[in-house]
DNA sequence: TATTGTTATACTCTATAACTATA
DNA sequence: TATAGTTATAGAGTATAACAATA
């Protein structure tokens, strides 16, 4: 029996969404890590590439809220990994082109099809109208920090 | 125009899940350092006082899913700021029943007030149906990895 | 002066092994 | 031997200020 004031941990949403963000990230995060040896910065600087082609950090940053610090270090390691290649841009010298290699793409295709096998899972778990409905109310909070 | 095999990063489960986490903990977050100065698991320890009254550094593990040297050191810290008590049990000396302070009871008192409002303005902004779907979900989803 | 990207630095969070003291 | 809790250490993630080069 609970008190008037009794609140329930359990469902506090900052807390719930940290539970669950952090189970369903392990699984996938054991499989980049594992087989690429990159971090969470990297495969997210790596799937922006992979999905829209050639960028710049500055676009990344704005798509994936990533601080340019962050990504400056992903993509540092990107190309050590010799995932991507960078061109300075001929007109404005301050920017640098991000294409991925063939390696990179390789890569970006083995985890992109792994991510979807995984988030299928995930949503077969839920039930399909319930996962849209999950994405849905995601985007609202993820939004909302603007 | 998407290809076929088109992957929408901002659809994938365990990102979107991230990126709404962080985006609701943060406003949190600040309250609870910004106020007390305190850290994440060192809330969620004053949380499970403030909610369940005594427990042992063991309990609080198993019910928050904390690893006991995380929680060894935010009860260190808690101590520190006069937050709790240690005592160990007389029967079992390997045991330390821990207890809110007055002091400890209070920034409880406040931080829980400011999370339920929080909450509330978090399932407002949802819809109530919404955020019902969306704990349940994320419950499913934290259960999952056990 | 403003912008793109880099470096330095500090703090927060997580994971694991090895340890103590008790049982 | 097993358990409750501690310490040490490293790695991963985040945040911010200061900087160089270019516009």
């Amino acid at each position: 029996m609970q008190k008037k004031d009794a609140f329930d941990l359990h469902l506090f949403l900052p807390y719930l969404l940290n539970q669950a963000a952090e189970a369903s990230s392990l699984k996938f995060q054991r499989a980049y890590k594992d087989r690429y040896g990159i971090l969470r910065t990297e495969w997210r600087v790596l799937f922006h590439l992979g999905i829209y082609g050639r960028m710049n950090a500055k676009e990344i940053g704005l798509r994936a809220r990533i601080h340019k610090t962050k990504i400056s270090r992903a993509v540092q390691k990107l190309e050590q990994r010799r995932f991507l290649t960078r061109d300075t841009d001929t007109t404005d010298r301050r920017l640098e082109w991000l294409t991925l290699t063939p390696q990179g793409r390789a890569a970006y295709d083995d985890l992109r099809a792994l991510a979807q096998s995984y988030d299928s899972e995930l949503s077969a778990a839920l039930g399909p109208g319930e996962a849209a409905a999950l994405r849905q109310a995601l985007q609202k909070l993820a939004d909302m920090a603007e």
